[in-house]
RNA sequence: GGCCAGUUGGUGAAACGGUUUAACACAUCGCCCUCUCAAGGCGACAUCCACGGGUUCGAAUCCCGUACUGGUCACCA
């Protein structure tokens, strides 16, 4: 019996080989320095914000080199799969904008280096196990759970590196003949790469990120190849990213770790390795301790959250743009008229250890965002958002465009626009008094907070006066120049300080009017400056609402 | 526990052995402006770069040790 029978009795369908391969999938026509990325999620749940980080730097970096950013489901693990995930992270991703050249799509592929499905790719990963199980590379291993339990158990009583490995491989020296024999008789097997690392020894590494890394050989005997029949992470990885063409493996921390068996497995084949860019984990932090962001406690893990609530994308790209590298804040800064496409990325000024995911700091971007665009895009992106998440303000949306508008209009399209709104969700409640049916509710819900100190009569006769002397016609410095007219009239100082200082000959100053008036019309202290909210209102609501509030005050 | 990585303010961070009395941004707090709010303007906020040694004329920056934080040790990715 020799390698070669052993892998023929183990996979007689397979009639390719590596070379034939190597034709399949030839090596990619690009230009120098074009870099090819890929994002490889797992169908195993919604699009995590770390996932959305790693992908918007694969994207950066296919996009700046004029490379390939590529998608590939990684879905060996059929049991923690979950149904359709695979095509709603594909779908959020998108949304994102961060849209690959090719490879997985949820619905489709597109490209040539596919399948992108990991589980569709099962006879080409079984042309190389065939390979190395010829080579004597790969052996097949019968050990159960329960003696790999009991040896980790000993192993960490007697305190040596716990795992399959040289003496303590057992399958590894099995006869040929054995093996065959054991697999003749239907005893089920995984194989395993027969490793020829030392721990002891170590190699050289550059990770894009983490530059220079000195590691330990792996002298693991990892599954490549599980009894399932699909391929364990680490095997696919090597397959897959040499057959896809990858350049840069673009991909999370805690993957560092297994990077030497990566580097065994690539060397074993004669197969040049790509080039490693080892991400930091977005933290939390949780009580005064970081942890990494987590799927079931934190909400801000799932990154559809935030569209879920109403934040713009671009402020969340931004927000992540900024953690990959920090000059990002003052290159947009710089470059206004630009996006994040423009930027240009690097490694080196990548931090090296996990961002505490800062909330504030996304609202501040988002703010900022949110500001700067015209009324027509808040109002189509509030209506985007409402299309999706909430059915009534859709309603009210197409209702009233223009009115909207309007509202949104104040003190925007200028050199410092105002700054209210973090997300498209806030804009109408916080807006909700300019609306009729929702400015009576507010009246019946809330005690309307007049100034106690002025007597209800004065109150009264101020908005008497103003309704009966409105002029909607004028500047808003002649209009504010006629409220301190009214004012004198009632008693009011023209300004704070005259008041201050002539306080026995005034009951109050200009402002107190413009508060009794602001209450009146959007039944609160504060609003938005008051000249417009008249003017958004219109001559006919102003008077109506002031009826209103003589009615109630009686 | 072993191995690996990291450690500059409340947060993100800059700094690449000497223009550092540690940039910039967010947050916070003050003051100013102002009809309120949102903005805007001005200012405060690390006596010092986890700690301890060393190298050097000179260290946040280089070296060693310690501590702490994170990652990883699966037929999961």
């Amino acid at each position: 019996m020799t390698t070669l029978d052993l892998a023929e009795l183990i996979f007689p369908e397979v009639k390719e080989t590596v070379e034939d391969l190597e034709k399949r999938f030839p090596p990619r026509n690009l230009k120098e320095g074009a870099e090819v990325t890929r994002f490889a999620p797992s169908p195993t749940g919604f699009l995590h914000t770390g996932s959305l980080f790693t992908s918007l730097v694969d994207f950066k970096v296919a996009n700046q080199t004029h490379g390939v950013f590529y998608t590939r489901l990684e879905d060996t693990d059929t049991k923690r799969e979950i149904e359709g995930s695979g095509k709603e992270l594909m779908d959020q991703l998108i949304a994102f904008g961060v849209v690959p050249n090719e490879g997985y799509f949820g619905d489709h592929e597109k490209g040539e280096y596919g399948p992108y499905t990991q589980s569709l790719r099962a006879d080409i990963y079984k042309v190389v196990i065939k390979d190395l199980l010829i080579k004597g590379m790969a052996y097949p291993c019968f050990c159960s759970k329960e003696e790999l339990d009991a040896l980790r158990l000993t192993q960490e009583k007697n305190r040596v590196i716990t795992g399959y490995y040289r003496q303590y491989a057992r399958c590894r020296n099995l006869s040929v003949d054995e093996a065959y024999q054991k697999i003749k008789n239907g005893e089920p097997f995984v194989i395993r790469f027969k490793s020829k690392g030392f721990h002891e020894r170590k190699i050289e590494v550059d990770d894009l990120v983490r530059g220079h890394l000195y590691l330990s050989q792996n002298d693991q005997d990892i599954v490549i190849y599980k009894s399932d029949g699909l391929p364990t992470y680490h095997f696919a990885h090597l397959v897959d990213d040499h057959f896809m063409r990858t350049t840069i493996v673009i991909r999370g921390e805690e993957w560092l770790s297994s990077l030497p068996i990566h580097i065994e497995l690539f060397e074993s084949m004669g197969w040049k390795a790509p080039r490693y860019a080892h991400l930091p984990v977005i933290m939390k932090n949780d009580n005064g301790s970081r942890r990494k962001l987590s799927k079931r406690k934190d909400k801000e893990a799932a990154v559809s959250s935030f569209l879920l609530e109403g934040y713009p994308k671009e402020a969340i790209l931004s927000y992540l743009m900024t953690i990959a590298n920090s000059n990002f804040e003052e290159w947009i800064y710089q470059n206004k008229d630009k996006s994040f496409l423009d930027f240009p990325f690097t490694f080196e000024k990548m931090a090296l250890d996990g961002a505490l995911f800062d909330l504030s700091k996304l609202q501040n971007l988002s703010k900022e965002f949110i500001a700067k665009l015209t009324k027509e895009e808040v109002y189509n992106r509030t209506l985007e958002y409402a299309k999706k998440n909430d059915a009534k303000l859709q309603e009210i949306l197409l209702k009233n465009p223009e009115f909207f508008m309007e509202i949104v209009n104040i003190e925007r399209e200028k050199e410092n626009p105002r700054k209210d709104y973090i997300k498209f969700s806030e804009i109408y409640p916080k807006n909700a008094f300019f609306y009729q049916d929702e400015y009576e509710k507010l009246l019946k819900e809330n005690e309307l907070p007049f100034n106690p100190n002025f007597d209800k009569k004065v109150i009264k006769d101020v908005l008497i006066d103003f309704k009966d002397t409105l002029n909607y016609e004028v500047d808003e410095q002649t209009w504010f120049n006629n409220l301190k007219t009214l004012g004198l009239r009632h008693g009011f100082a023209e300004s704070g300080k005259i008041y201050k200082a002539n306080k026995d000959q005034y009951i109050g100053q200009v402002g107190d009017v413009a508060e009794i008036v602001r209450i009146a019309m959007t039944t609160s202290k504060q609003s938005p400056n008051l000249y417009y909210v008249l003017r958004v209102l219109k001559k006919d609501e102003v008077c109506r609402r002031i009826s209103r509030i003589l009615e109630i005050l009686g």
